[in-house]
DNA sequence: ATGAAAGCGCTAACAT
DNA sequence: ATGTTAGCGCTTTCAT
């Protein structure tokens, strides 16, 4: 016997007033209304359980109270740390917040991004399936304020706001550690993807190599799909023979991956192979030597996003500069000093 | 300069009809339309980007398309893992899904169930903060259809539907596993909490003593709050003199503390004591031995959640029976068979 | 087969 | 200081 939900009218009657001086009430503009009043209507209210109705609020122009943000993966904790901080700004702003996982594939986006529109929130953080901009754009035609997160758009596209992390300095700053240690033939594990993040550490080890005088050897830089079991590939066609260092670009699972097929190869880190990881997995310091490993600025990022997005929609016109934000390094075991 | 999204109204102007048979086309209703005119219609709302205001749509009494989660812990992998299934089937049933953190906080809890209910979801999942039924009696007089995770509600409650898992069985488990391998001084480690599941294990745990015939030590059952500091703490406190082996019945991160806090005193696993751990962390299989653990059934209650409550959202009277997922046994090196 | 129009719950300009 | 009312974008009954 599902009775409606109370509503202003219901409110109105009940405190003999009409529904604009109850609006009023529960509105933050100020128009003065008797205390007596007032306090009759808040009455009224109480014993009904009236609470305001957003949805019909909105539609005379009045905030949603509702963000989203949408990422690529859901299960990878460096999205969900930073999911984390931004619902938790939101929240302290008075906003709900949607949060939605495209595994990465551009349609499932474009159906989420149509749902959001549909929806008409305030704004969005949004990570780009592959770095696509097309359903930006879909953003963009019906004004929603919206943040990139982390990918950078590829091609022509509009100006936005961004905010992110530097992810040539993260392979810069690994394999500058490994090559202070004096290692000389360090090997560089990622993943195979179209976005710039990767791309981006790829050329900061490059860059780290080139101005220590090392020729890059593409042998050594190997690539595969995003799953433990690529890890586990990887690991076991490293040419161990050869290299003595490796960086660890990719995500916590192919590096879990990579880290249980070196011990099925019977591998000792840091013995028979140096480790800089990129990234902070839970793990880090529970695995035995712990690891050397290269902070990524997760809460930075979603405190930022958040706070940018937030700006955005009390004023569409607002411009924020491009955060990127700088990582940090976290020392550790995994690193040993090449004799010599 | 934002130019307003187009309408409805835009797109009967455009198509030279009237704003029903724009409706009629954008819904599910079947009203026959000459192929003509749909065409015409579905062309004009192409070329000025319409895209239905399912905000307007829903203060007709259609359904929002929007389903919420209340989690205590946004941190907790047990949770996120619960609502990425839940993001899952939401989605394929074309819903997006709001994701709230309670801090387990039942105030905090109580302003966001007022937004959700404030914003008209169409139902909500909710483990609620500290066992307390206070918010879902709001849910219950807005009538918003709701499953409740993991967490049974304590007292005098409505009548609700559950899903969760058996947390009884996964303490039992536990402490099975150490007394079948011969151990008899088993402890238990967990956090100071008002909530059943920790107690539930511990009578599974206190349980299985019984059947064995030994007595509980009260001593030997530590209890802390859930950081990874109470677990070093706890590894601190813990009596290796006494006790042969350990239920580690609380979170990653405590988990986690316990295992550094045991590094700390040079306690090996499984020779100075042994473990069996309540949950699968990441590193479960990259800590050296591997944990012996207890899988609890996050996907199937994250997709039983999801799944019961999108019939509830159908049909409001809708019913289900209680969802209690069994755990599941994992063998791992971390448990070693006493002598004799 | 299609259109006119009332109304969902709220806001705000306007009237009193 | 408060009430009346048009209208936000959509759905749906009723008329044509």
């Amino acid at each position: 016997m599902t009775k409606k939900a109370p509503t202003i009218k219901d409110v109105a009657r009940k405190s003999g007033t009409s529904t604009a001086t109850v609006s009023y009430v529960f509105s933050e503009k100020d128009r003065y209304i008797r205390p007596e009043l007032r306090e009759r209507v808040l009455q009224a209210a109480e014993e009904l359980g009236y609470v305001k109705n957003a949805v019909a609020s909105s539609l005379k122009g009045n905030p949603r109270g509702i963000l989203a943000v949408i990422i690529p993966q859901f299960s990878n904790n460096f999205f969900t740390d930073i999911c984390a901080e931004i619902e938790s700004v939101a929240q302290k702003a008075g906003f709900v917040v949607i949060i939605c996982n495209t595994d990465d594939s551009v349609e499932q986006e474009e159906k989420i991004v149509k749902r959001l529109v549909s929806q008409k929130i305030d704004g969005c953080i949004i990570c780009p399936a592959l770095s696509t901009s097309k359903n930006i754009k879909t953003l963009d035609i019906h004004n929603i304020p919206y943040v990139v997160l982390e990918r950078d758009l590829e091609g022509e596209t509009p100006d936005f706001d961004f905010v992110g992390h530097d992810n040539f300095q993260s392979g810069y700053l690994a394999t500058k550690t490994l090559l202070d240690a004096g290692h000389r033939n360090i090997a560089f594990l990622g993943w195979t993807t179209p976005i710039a993040n990767l791309r981006d550490r790829l050329s900061g080890y490059k860059a780290a190599l080139d101005e220590a005088g090392i020729a890059v050897n593409d042998d050594w830089i190997l690539l595969d799909n995003l799953s433990e079991d690529a890890g586990k590939r990887m690991a076991a066609r490293l040419p161990v023979d050869k290299v003595t260092a490796m960086v660890l670009a990719h995500h916590y699972y192919m590096a879990k991956g990579t880290l249980l097929g070196l011990q099925k190869r019977a591998l000792r880190y840091p013995e028979d192979l140096s480790i800089v990881l990129i990234g902070t997995p839970e793990w880090r310091d529970l695995v035995h030597p712990s690891l050397t490993c290269i902070k990524r600025p997760e809460k930075e990022m979603g405190r930022a996003a958040a706070s940018v997005l937030l700006k955005k929609v009390k004023k569409p016109l607002y411009r924020e500069k491009r955060h990127v934000f700088p990582v940090e390094f976290m020392t550790g075991l995994s690193v040993r000093d090449m004799p010599g």
